[in-house]
DNA sequence: AGTGCAGTTGACTTT
DNA sequence: TAAAGTCAACTGCAC
């Protein structure tokens, strides 16, 4: 038997443009694997609904790689004495995968598999995956490439893999290991690539024309929204397709989505230029100013905070695995500025309730919410102005917070306000936000910030926008003449 | 009908 | 992808 490939799956559970699987069958016979890493499932961003999500992803995999003659085969373990055990018992020719931008621990477990396949003389082949680019040098130029990227050819699934004798399949077990918590989430969107491509077609045959106009209230965004993001989280599909297949249609609605698609990798390759941003603020200046209060933590992360429209949106969220980015950036907000707690330990918490959790975007957009990039603007979220701008009927709020179902429309954003007796919000909002706003502007004021956000945006900032100083330095421009003609200038 | 004024709207700045 | 404050233009209304 000739030498064996080994096409090691991560988050990329498909087998339609796959370029790793792919290349990999053109070399020889193949063996498909999935580890299922007990320490991975221990970490503290980790959630058994995103287990279960994997799961379904796994089985609708195996199946569909059965189809071509060798189902994925499952073992559990740590990766390096898997793959060990493969060399004892095959002839190893490579090793060939997607490349990660995950966190810590899967970006040091990477390490560790490097440094055993160059000690055993086995190839390891990482291709890209998203648009996110490995030792990038500068940003400039960054748009270009994704595009390059994603207009490449989808590659199609290979033809057949032939079986391999002798190798058990495994079971894909019910959980990763013992450890995992127990996390009920009733409404979770099903994994699977089945379930992915459903639900793509579902969005650009029937959502897309009023997706830019859903997505910013938690009424219409549920359905309204693509709710992709798990499935490319998991790569259930792959980011080429899903632009392929956005631009085929190219029906109304359509560029807003595909904008969106930009910055998941724009944000994905922040953490990976720089992985401490998962644990650090971006700027210095930022790290430690905050400080844990774990009965607010708790009660912000149930849905207990006392303010009906975060409370309602932490709900669904729990429930859901999910909620729109507005309302994120919300629960972010509210956190970090109104209970002034630090991002690592809320952003844990709502890592562990999304479903669709990607490391890079999770992290980048923990810090942005939360002020700490310096390169962006403040923005403190007003929780009783968002409620009745995207819930001006309570709706919402009435489904997710049953205690205040019978609550009349003009009372429901604010009940302290109306009704005697009726218990305050944990913290004050109007007193909270001005005294974060305080506490971060005199920190950007001080000596030194400017230098440090002016590197941030060399080596992270958007370069769409063309090289923007930051707000604190921007010139004022003179107040534009309105309306009508322009006044005639009397200089001479 | 023109004037004065309170309240509203919208553009723009500041935090 | 924010919110609050400022200022000037505008509106409706009373006289």
């Amino acid at each position: 038997m000739p030498a064996l490939q080994i096409v090691w799956f991560k988050r990329d559970l498909r087998m339609h443009d796959h370029r790793p699987l792919h290349q990999a069958a053109e070399r020889g016979p193949v063996l498909p694997l999935y580890v299922i890493e007990p320490e991975l499932w221990q970490q503290p961003d980790c959630s058994e609904r995103q287990w279960l999500f994997c799961r379904e992803s796994l089985v609708d995999l195996r199946q569909a790689l059965a189809a071509l003659g060798q189902p994925l085969v499952v073992r559990r373990g740590d990766v390096v004495e898997v793959f060990e055990r493969a060399r004892s018992q095959f002839e190893l020719e490579a090793i060939w995968s997607h490349e990660e931008t995950g966190n810590d621990w899967t970006f040091r477990r990477d390490k560790r598999v490097a440094a055993w396949a160059r000690r055993h003389g086995i190839a390891w082949f990482e291709l890209p995956q998203f648009g996110v680019i490995r030792r990038l040098q500068s940003r400039n130029g960054w748009a270009r490439r994704w595009e390059t990227q994603m207009a490449e050819p989808v590659v199609m699934s290979p033809p057949g893999l032939p079986a391999l004798v002798r190798v058990d399949p495994g079971l894909i077990p019910e959980r990763p290991c013992e450890e995992l918590a127990s996390d009920p989430c009733p409404q979770r969107q099903p994994g699977g690539r089945s379930m992915a491509l459903l639900e793509l077609g579902d969005f650009l045959e029937n959502r897309a024309a009023r997706y830019s106009g859903s997505i910013s209230s938690p009424n219409t965004a549920f359905s309204g929204c693509s709710r992709l993001s798990a499935y490319l989280a998991w790569g259930c599909v792959s980011m080429r397709e899903v632009i392929q297949s956005s631009r085929r249609h190219s029906g109304r609605g359509v560029s807003s989505f595909e904008s969106r698609l930009h910055w998941h990798c724009h944000f994905i390759q922040k953490l990976e230029d720089q992985p401490a941003i998962e644990f650090s603020d971006f700027h210095p200046f930022m790290r430690g100013i905050r400080e844990l209060n774990s009965s607010r933590l708790e009660a912000w992360a149930q849905g207990w905070t006392g303010v009906p429209f975060v409370d309602a949106c932490m709900r669904a969220l729990n429930a859901h695995g999910w909620i729109n980015f507005r309302m994120r950036a919300m629960l972010m907000s509210f956190a970090s500025y109104h209970l002034w707690l630090p991002w690592r330990d809320s952003g844990l918490h709502l890592a562990r309730q999304f479903v669709d959790y990607e490391p890079g975007i999770h992290w980048s957009q923990c810090q942005m919410q939360s002020g700490s990039t310096s390169i962006n603007t403040i923005r403190i979220y007003n929780p009783i102005k968002q409620g009745m701008d995207h819930d001006a009927d309570g709706v919402f709020i009435r489904r997710w917070c049953p205690e205040l179902a019978d609550l009349p429309t003009a009372h429901i954003h604010e009940p302290w306000r109306h009704i005697a007796d009726h218990p305050e919000p944990i913290v004050n909002c109007a007193e909270a936000a001005r005294l974060a706003k305080d506490r971060i502007w005199a920190i950007r004021r001080s000596a030194g910030f400017d230098q440090h956000a002016d590197a941030i945006q060399k080596r992270h900032g958007s370069r769409k926008a063309g090289l923007q100083p930051t707000v604190s330095k921007r010139r004022r421009k003179p107040a534009a003449q309105k309306s009508g003609v322009q006044q005639l200038s009397l200089e001479l």
